[in-house]
DNA sequence: AGCACGCCGACT
DNA sequence: GTCGGCGTGCTC
């Protein structure tokens, strides 16, 4: 018997072990870690396969320490999706099958399943409760609970029922108040579920089919326009899936799991949830992580790697806004955690939701193949009409520092009335260029090939790409002339306004004014409270919060995304309008949408102001088909930089020269050329695209390319890697 | 990645 | 003389 263990290191393929010396061959393996030593060192392992023999010489196998695990703590689902996807994205499935555990796995630690549980001592139950209320009211509040449960309570219900429980506790057990002892952690909670509001018609046919798919795989696209209630449809779908005991797993965007998203899922499922998301500490995801492996959590809710946590009991797994980019992970093993639900569905045989008011072309197309079911809820309930959306065109409009008259005059109007105005724009900062009066020198990053930004109240220019900070010179540094600058970002947009609409309190959300921690939240509240009446803001503004009483919404700078060198810049900014104008006009007030750009006639813009997004995604969908782009084709995209854009050219050329094209011309190359932004952090940086519209041509060619391309000696001098299904090119 | 080996320069 | 820089090779 042969084990196949993976290890967490950069090398591609498993590695053979022989059984360890107590092995009695009847337990089963697979999915259980192994402590190894693998080279000079010891390490901890998973065996991902067996075998009967191995073609590495038998003098040389070595003996595996011991097993680590007397439960897999991978089961066969998940360790096939994982293989699958290290072949799939061509990354070491060592690497994929670390990231889909926690630190204290890839440790070799043991998953525990112990917590501790804590209850007042004779001495602490003796305290004088007044006495004790008027001199620490927070260590009285925790008191009073323990007082009331003999049983004592465990740290997962502590945490529920004050903030600074640790601090808290710390105090009274230092006072010999509080002893702990260990428990085993429970995996059976109660579920309680709560009736939802009654379904419009068009979300009851979609629970319908989406209930009647339940016992199987079964793809389904939820087209539903913002507002339009998809969250219900997941509740009620959610609700059919829990009651027969059975665990949700929900995908949402980075930006998209929000405090008011978690309170929404809690008023519906009063279980156990497991939250998953890149803030948590190790201790923090490692439990999250227990309890959906162990079937405790009812709900699993969590950002991309939550798709790589093991389920006990899977029924249903969801992923809402599945157009969004940070599904993606942009670096490493480069999955995408939409497909990789999808993938997993299939493994699992239970159905997969991909919501969205905008779906990426990608899904729409799977639609149109017959591959997912699409379910449409067209219609906002309570029947308001959808936001109003216009084009202004800049060429025919005076601005004032990137705001049009007409934009201005709405503004005003909408103010006047009593509504909250949005202002978007994509750039952060306050002008995106310095620029000198006297020669035309413009500030630029010294490590990249980009301006650097100005901000304002940072007093500082920035490079955006690499993160450089500088003093913003007092005169050009060419020829002494006064410097300018030009162009705008948030915070300029912010200051004109203040200058044209006085009267009306302002915030600004982006990376900069929420840096310090929940700043975010105090900002949220000046919205929603309706103190600020003018909110100016980047992307981060447009997911996962909804402003019901902002009735006017602009967006500043449309075009970037028209003439983008990337192949998806229209699916962007037609996703990014419509996300943003899905904030306008929830309540009874019909919404307005102005989008300022240069180009009212461009046919993609039109179509989307028109006729809407459905419309828009079939014409740049015919768009994709004519050039060839995805979804039509499958991509590959070879990524390299080094400090000489020479080094960087020679490795892709040789690359390239190893790249062996079939004769039927199934597979295409492009490149390699220089990425579009040559320089960024001081490297050189270009590129090489494999294409193809037969994925499977595509991916028979990518694996032994690979391994050869892995023995070239140029690649030592350069950085470089694969991305499988890139979603940005360069 | 993590570790060891090996081959050159600049220190006590 | 040796400490340490990082280029190279290997891991069942």
């Amino acid at each position: 018997m042969i084990f196949q263990v993976a290890i967490n290191a950069p090398l591609h393929g498993l590695f053979d072990y022989l059984p360890p010396a107590d092995w009695t061959g009847d337990q089963d393996v697979l999915g259980k870690r192994v402590e190894v030593f693998f080279g000079r060192s010891k390490t901890t392992g998973l065996i991902a396969g067996v075998a009967d023999e191995s073609s590495f010489p038998a003098s040389r196998l070595r003996k595996v320490n011991q097993i680590l695990d007397k439960d897999p703590v991978l089961n066969e689902e998940m360790l096939s999706l994982l293989l699958w996807a290290a072949a799939y994205y061509q990354h070491p499935v060592g690497e994929v099958i670390a990231t889909a555990l926690p630190l204290a796995l890839r440790q070799g630690k043991p998953l525990g399943g112990i917590e501790l549980v804590w209850s007042l001592t004779p001495s602490g139950a003796e305290q004088d409760s007044a006495a004790l209320a008027r001199r620490a009211p927070r260590q009285w509040e925790l008191w009073q609970k323990l007082q009331q449960s003999p049983a004592g309570i465990s740290e997962i219900v502590l945490a529920d029922l004050a903030q600074n429980w640790r601090d808290t506790l710390k105090r009274m057990l230092d006072k010999g108040w509080v002893s702990s002892r260990e428990e085993q952690i429970s995996t059976e909670y109660p579920l309680e579920i709560h009736p939802g509001p009654t379904l419009t018609g068009d979300q009851s046919t979609a629970v319908a089919e989406i209930i009647d798919a339940c016992s199987g795989f079964s793809p389904f696209l939820l087209f539903g326009v913002t507002g339009s209630g998809k969250t219900e449809v997941y509740f009620e779908a959610m609700e059919k899936v829990l009651r027969e005991g059975r665990q949700v797993l929900l995908l949402v965007p980075e930006i998209g799991l929000t405090p008011q998203l978690l309170a929404r899922v809690r008023a519906r499922f009063d279980g156990k949830l497991a939250i998953l998301h890149s803030g948590l500490a190790d201790g923090e995801r490692l439990a999250s992580w227990r309890d959906a492996a162990s079937g405790a959590a009812h709900i699993v809710i969590g950002t991309r790697s939550a798709a790589l946590v093991p389920l006990a009991r899977p029924g249903m797994i969801i992923v809402d806004e599945e157009h969004d980019p940070s599904f993606k992970q942009w670096e490493g093993f480069r999955y995408s955690a939409r497909d990789m639900a999808v993938a997993r569905a299939r493994r699992h045989k239970v159905p997969v939701i991909l919501g969205s008011a905008t779906p990426s072309l990608e899904s729409l197309y799977n639609v149109h193949r017959g591959r997912y079911r699409q379910l449409d809820l067209p219609e906002r309930p309570g029947a308001v009409t959808h936001p109003e959306i216009r084009l202004v065109d800049l060429r025919a409009h005076a601005s004032n520092e990137g705001l049009s008259t007409p934009l201005v005059l709405a503004a005003e109007k909408h103010l006047a009335k009593g509504g909250q105005v949005l202002i978007f724009l994509n750039r952060r900062g306050y002008a995106p260029t310095l620029f000198c009066t006297g020669c035309g020198w413009t500030a630029r990053c010294k490590r990249c090939d980009a301006g650097m930004v100005v901000h304002h109240r940072e007093r500082r220019l920035h490079c955006h790409h690499c993160d450089t900070r500088r003093p913003i010179p007092e005169t050009c540094e060419e020829c002494h002339e006064e410097l300018a600058p030009v162009g705008q970002g948030t915070e300029r947009v912010e200051e004109t306004l203040s200058q044209l609409l006085p009267d009306y309190p302002q915030v600004r959300i982006d990376r900069d004014s929420t840096q310090r921690k929940g700043s975010m939240e105090g900002l949220l509240d000046q919205i929603r409270s309706g103190h600020a009446r003018i909110l100016t803001g980047t992307q981060m503004l447009t997911k996962g919060h909804d402003f019901p009483d902002v009735s006017l919404v602009g967006v500043l700078n449309a075009d970037q995304g028209l003439f983008g060198t990337d192949f998806r810049a229209s699916e962007r900014l037609a996703q990014t309008i419509i996300q943003v104008a899905g904030r306008a006009g929830r309540a009874e007030r019909p919404g307005l949408v102005l989008v300022q750009t240069q180009y009212p006639e461009h046919p993609l813009l039109t179509k989307l102001v028109t006729e809407g997004y459905a419309a828009f995604a079939e014409a740049a969908l015919a768009e994709r088909e004519e050039s060839g782009w995805p979804p039509y084709s499958h991509l590959a995209l070879m990524r390299a930089e080094s400090p000489s854009m020479q080094q960087t050219l020679a490795f892709l050329d040789d690359a390239r020269r190893l790249l062996i094209l079939p004769e039927d011309n199934s597979v295409g190359a492009l490149g390699p050329a220089a990425a579009p932004m040559e320089k960024r952090a001081g490297r050189f940086r270009a590129q090489l695209l494999v294409e193809s519209r037969d994925r499977s041509a595509l991916h028979k060619l990518l694996t032994p390319w690979l391994a050869q391309v892995r023995e070239l000696p140029e690649g030592r001098k350069v950085r470089w890697s694969i991305d499988v299904d890139p979603i940005e090119l360069f």
